[in-house]
DNA sequence: AGCACGCCGACT
DNA sequence: GTCGGCGTGCTC
């Protein structure tokens, strides 16, 4: 006797499915990819139907409820969550619950349905009596059906009259679906078709084959700042609505580029065509109302951000990724994925083309792109034939600053507030750990086996490599110039705020990080403060080198480039240059002839010298020995163990156990440490970290799955995860 | 993650 | 004598 057995992914941190009877009643009905009730242990708990099929229901539970009439997740969808849930190491029921709106993925559903009255004519051989009644019934039988809020738009309070009219029978009334609509009070943008120049017409001829081709292929759009990558993105998903499939376009932080948004409003909205946006910055009614409209079909082109790899559309046709290198797009907690990546894995498992985007490539794609298995698209030239500034790299060993701002630097601040030009002042000061550093040349210290920079441990007084745990106590002296002033560096925006004030009385000066844009719209307004000229020197962290140009700016200042180099990680140079490159692209967009300041103690290094030149071709040739050399991505990869708790001895044994344990079956798999995370306590946790390194993917993804089979080993009390391709360590 | 069971300290 | 602390173990 054979029944129908369900296997669901339930909402807990468990890796494997549970298997559950499906009742003669409900066995029509379950579909894959619904969402179900059942009973899980002595609780019940929301799940989702993954499997269906037949076996002896023996010993099993059985399915109590199903929560969806349709499934909420398509057979691609699925396909997608737990290919994602297998390589990142992630319980698929949490997996699935992370792609899914809030209210969707608990059994508490908060989320509200909205509905709204529809109303439709049904006879109207006599008039009604009232003049407000009769336009009424006049504007409904012009348009069809109509919602009670299409009916506001041209009638003030027409809700009684609308009533009567339904008592009377002249219309019918029924419930539907209401969707919030985050771009209600905004106003459509002009939009602004641009011819495009020879680069970008053959960019997306490209792109337009491989749409018409209807397979998987990818592409890096490689244009510098200004050369009109956003016009290619929109000829794109031109090309693709024409194909009849949908677009999705990832952006880092939709918050912080409305432009991007409303540029696509404007090009294809006056079209008829429906767009979606998903970001953090919705209310979760918003999100929900958003996503279930895709999910029903009736979206054609969805921009948002990170989480919007799982958008439910039914047959994406393209999928942008712009500003591909951003870091955001790895979530950074819980389940760590990268949209970047997820993105070419969903294209090639729907087959369909997807273009990366940016002005400075990751150096994993850029890589990829060598190797041809990217196909690489330049725009190398500006739209506007706007002149590129000036960079000059100011030497600290020469000039050394008595605050944070070298005498240079404070002159050609002094000139710009005199010609009534405005500057900004990058400072990117992040929570890390002071390094050492020799004051007199300028020599940092680094790890012999990893080739990054030491971390000064106050509390041991020892210089420590936060990859392999190699140490060694802090010279008196330097080994390059004998110098005795080795100081650890450090210095914040609002230290430089105060400096700038006391050199500058009476200047507008405006601080934008974390700390001054967390409230809602704060940004934004900082921004047009800046756009309006009501501030004259703006501080900031690497939030002001991204999204928005300010056409007023003619003077950047980056200080404190070297604390970036100096990042315990392999990708600091890559990071820097980034960075340097896109605050330098900010100045004097249109007036030409802007100058950018770096203040540095390495004026000779590559990721500085490249930014100066805006050369990428250069600072690649120069970073990839180094990975090469020494197998870190995208030559290699990388999957990181932490291990946290309470009690260090313990998270201490259980590392160590695993990690004998993993070096006795390491194979090819390089295992380092453990070693203390670069923060190395963090909310009151001791953290050790252990990084699987190698040139096999298999062999990585094998030693992976025997840290899976051996959680056991870890005492309780610590807690274990999987970083895999892990961005920051920590 | 929940939610139990279980085995030790201070309360009516 | 019990109420309850949170260690540990399981969930089809």
């Amino acid at each position: 006797m054979s029944d129908l057995i369900a296997d669901i992914a339930v909402n807990a941190p468990l890796k494997q499915l549970y298997s559950y009877s499906v009742p003669v009643e409900l066995a029509g009905l379950a579909k894959v990819g619904m969402r179900v009730r059942v009973p899980f242990g002595r609780r019940t708990s929301v799940g989702f139907l993954l499997e269906l099929r037949s076996g002896s229901i023996e010993g099993l539970k059985s399915v109590k409820e199903l929560l969806d009439e349709q499934p909420i997740l398509n057979a691609d969808l699925l396909a997608l969550l737990r290919w994602a849930a297998e390589y990142y190491c992630h319980p698929i029921g949490q997996v699935i619950r992370s792609a899914l709106p809030a209210g969707l993925g608990n059994d508490k559903s908060t989320t509200k349905i909205l509905l709204e009255p529809v109303y439709r004519l049904l006879s109207c051989n006599i008039e009604p009596r009232g003049a407000k009644q009769r336009e009424l019934l006049e504007f409904i039988s012009k348009h069809g059906e109509m919602s009670l809020s299409r009916i506001r738009t041209s009638f003030s309070a027409p809700h009684a009259s609308l009533q009567r009219l339904v008592e009377l029978g002249f219309l019918s009334q029924r419930e539907q679906e209401k969707n919030r609509d985050p771009f209600r009070q905004e106003e459509l943008p002009k939009d602004t078709c641009l011819t495009l120049n020879s680069e970008q017409s053959e960019a997306v001829e490209s792109i337009s084959s491989a749409l018409g081709a209807s397979g998987f292929k990818s592409f890096l759009l490689h244009g510098v700042t200004g050369s009109g990558k956003t016009e290619v993105y929109l000829r794109a998903v031109e090309k693709c609505l024409k194909e009849k499939r949908q677009a999705l376009v990832l952006v880092p932080e939709i918050a912080l580029t409305p432009q991007l948004v409303a540029r696509f409003r404007a090009r294809f909205e006056p079209a008829g065509h429906k767009l979606a946006v998903l970001h953090s910055g919705l209310s979760d009614g918003e999100r929900y109302d958003a996503w279930r409209a895709i999910n029903r079909d009736e979206v054609e082109i969805v921009i948002g951000a990170r989480s919007a790899v799982f958008a439910p559309l039914q047959k994406p046709g393209l999928i942008i990724v712009d500003e591909e290198h951003e870091s955001s797009y790895k979530q950074a907690e819980g389940f760590r994925y990268n949209a970047r990546d997820l993105a070419l894995v969903r294209g090639q498992q729907q087959g369909c083309p997807v273009l990366l985007g940016s002005a400075t490539p990751s150096f994993a794609s850029f890589y990829r792109s060598e190797q041809g298995d990217v196909q690489r698209l330049s725009l190398d030239h500006r739209v506007h034939a706007g002149k590129m500034p000036q960079v000059e790299l100011l030497d600290l060993r020469e000039s050394p600053a008595e605050g944070v701002l070298t005498n240079e630097l404070i002159e050609a601040l002094q000139q710009t507030l005199e010609r009534r030009e405005q500057a900004l002042l990058l400072l990117n000061r992040r929570g890390f750990a002071p390094f050492l550093l020799c004051t007199d040349c300028g020599t940092s210290f680094h790890c012999p086996n990893c080739e990054i920079t030491l971390t000064f441990h106050q509390r041991d007084r020892l210089l420590r490599c936060h990859y392999c745990d190699y140490a060694e106590p802090p010279k008196e002296e330097c080994p390059e110039c004998c110098g005795q002033n080795i100081a650890p560096e450090g210095a914040g925006t609002e230290r430089l705020e105060e400096e700038v004030a006391e050199l500058f009385p009476g200047v507008r000066i405006a601080r934008m990080d974390r700390d001054t844009t967390s409230r809602k719209g704060a940004h934004q307004k900082l921004v047009e403060k800046m756009m309006q000229g009501q501030i004259d020197i703006l501080i900031g962290t690497q939030m002001i080198a991204k999204g928005h140009d300010f056409p007023g700016v003619s003077t950047v200042g980056v200080l404190g480039a070297d604390s970036l180099l100096n990042l315990p990680d392999f990708r600091a140079a890559e990071r820097s240059f980034s960075l340097l490159t896109q605050v330098a692209g900010r100045a004097g967009r249109l007036s030409g002839g802007g100058k950018v300041y770096i203040q540095t103690y390495y004026p000779e290094h590559y990721a500085l010298t490249c930014a100066a030149d805006q050369d990428y071709l250069d600072f690649y040739q120069q970073e990839l020995p180094f990975r090469q050399e020494l197998g870190y991505p995208p030559c290699g990869y990388l999957a990181n163990l932490v291990f946290s708790g309470n009690n260090l001895a313990q998270v201490k044994s259980s590392a160590d156990s695993l990690a004998d344990l993993l070096v006795s079956r390491a194979g090819s798999v390089e295992v380092l440490g453990p070693s203390p995370c670069p923060l190395a306590r963090l909310r009151g946790k001791n953290r050790l970290q252990l990084l699987l390194k190698s040139t096999d993917r298999k062999a990585l993804r094998c030693l992976r799955s025997v840290v899976e089979r051996n959680k056991n080993r870890v005492n309780t009390g610590v807690g274990l995860y999987i970083d895999v391709d892990p961005i920051d360590m920590f």
